[in-house]
DNA sequence: TCAACAGTTGAACAGTTGCTCAACTGTTAA
DNA sequence: TTAACAGTTGAGCAACTGTTCAACTGTTGA
């Protein structure tokens, strides 16, 4: 595939280089993709709920009282991460209970705390 | 500790389950942390640079014209990740490579891809 | 049937963020 | 010394995002 015009004020300073990871990168989507995985990640309150839920599986007025937020803004939240398959709803009469909705979750944030702590 | 006064509206509805998160979880300020970590990588524009070093070291005009972005773009967004120590210069003459820090971003793209496609 | 409460939703607002633009620094080569 | 070019930086703007507020739905128990 061909090097698309640049908007850029500068030369190719290496061609080759720019050649080989070119054609080495995955698709622009999968870094949407990705991007919107971790933005998702990218926020104090939504990280402080998938790690109380990784503990316990939460109704929302727990985790309002628990984080100090309004069930709204929880909602809110949860919201998000439902839509991201990161968290499960399980209602129980008039109470919602939420859940982590796989491994997956636990990993990321390992890993992410790996390199916080280096 | 006892829970703060909430701001929410709703009755505890299961104390037990509040209180044990509360004992469990990890300092508040490690959700900070933690966030500010993954919201980086919430950009495809950092996120594409990422991949790109993962593949071969490069200056920033190779990044400028492989991603199509100014130099201005670029410069800022490695200023970021610079600061997150996921990215390391290297002056040779008036060109500054660029290559990853370490290790970590690398895990930490693989296992967001994994829940990606899933 | 209806009051009470858990939870959801949409609009609005304030704060944040990524890019552009223009001016700047640093290095090289003539 | 100075022109040329790689890269950096700060201000400004447009787009996005998280919270609040108010109104709503859904379920329970009297």
């Amino acid at each position: 595939m061909a090097l698309e015009k640049s908007i850029t004020d500068c030369n190719v300073v290496h061609e080759d280089i720019v050649n080989l990871v070119q054609k080495e990168m995955p698709d622009e989507s999968t870094f949407f993709d990705l991007a919107d995985l971790f933005s998702i990640f990218g926020d104090s309150t939504r990280v402080r709920i998938l790690s109380a839920l990784d503990i316990h599986e939460m109704c929302v007025c727990d985790i309002a009282v628990l984080l100090n937020l309004t069930k709204s803004a929880v909602s809110h939240q949860l919201r998000i991460l439902r839509q991201a398959n990161l968290v499960r709803p399980r209602r129980e009469g008039k109470v919602v209970f939420y859940a982590l909705a796989d491994e997956h979750v636990k990993v990321i944030f390992e890993k992410g705390m790996e390199h916080i702590y280096e």
